[in-house]
DNA sequence: TTCGCAATTGAAGAATTCTTCAATTCAGCA
DNA sequence: TGCTGAATTGAAGAATTCTTCAATTGCGAA
């Protein structure tokens, strides 16, 4: 059983921290339904524009988006659809991790009530 | 279209920036083969007993895994499957995203060999 | 009890990431 | 040319996260 080469889970953590920010989450929900300009994307993200670049930014370097100048705007698309497959799953577990809390919390209610 | 109520997008973001560190990933991809106590995963991790203890507590807060103890050892497991589905989606993600860079490739390439 | 091992905790400084501001680039148009 | 709106960039301080150390807890054995 070899041990997993070092600059491996590197990458990996890399690639889920670049999706640990709310704006850029935001951004990728939106991508999900076709690509954007960022005139579009900063209506419905409330923050500044050179905060939303910045995290354009991030996003671009890491791959995850791609950006193309038309005129006077810039649209930015998914770089893969499989971002949306992650989104999903992510969900999923949230969902499921709430619910736990959820149900948890029926229970103690319960038990405080006996 | 009503927006995304804005605690969502917050959770989903410090979601995955719990899986955003390199140490914290290992020990997920350690136990998707089963539960392992504490010890085990320090054999395998290298790092301090301390921080591993760090960022085992990360998970647990976040509620990815659960630990039992079981005489003078810590048992951990994943709190749920789809954390499996989640890492092999980023890790196809990655893969597509860094084709053409030799290296990571053909490691990513091994561990799908597994 | 007391010792020893396993694991966790709290706290401090180091390191990284975020937000914001000012300045800049780029394209289109008067 | 110069002006405007769109978007980006660089840099600084603020805020957060990491790593490490020392101290502590829990448990079983002597």
């Amino acid at each position: 059983m070899s041990p997993m080469p070092v600059p491996l889970y590197q990458a990996k953590a890399d690639f889920f921290r670049t999706l640990g920010h709310p704006v850029r989450i935001r951004v990728l929900e939106l991508l999900r339904d076709g690509p954007r300009p960022v005139r579009e994307l900063l209506t419905e993200i409330e923050v500044e524009a050179s905060n939303l670049s910045q995290q354009l930014a991030v996003l671009r370097r890491t791959g995850l988006v791609g950006a193309v100048r038309e005129g006077g705007t810039v649209v930015y698309s998914l770089a893969t659809p499989d971002v949306v497959d992650l989104l999903a799953t992510a969900r999923r577990i949230l969902t499921d991790m709430i619910t736990g809390q959820g149900e948890l919390l029926a229970e103690l209610q319960a038990e405080a009530a006996e």
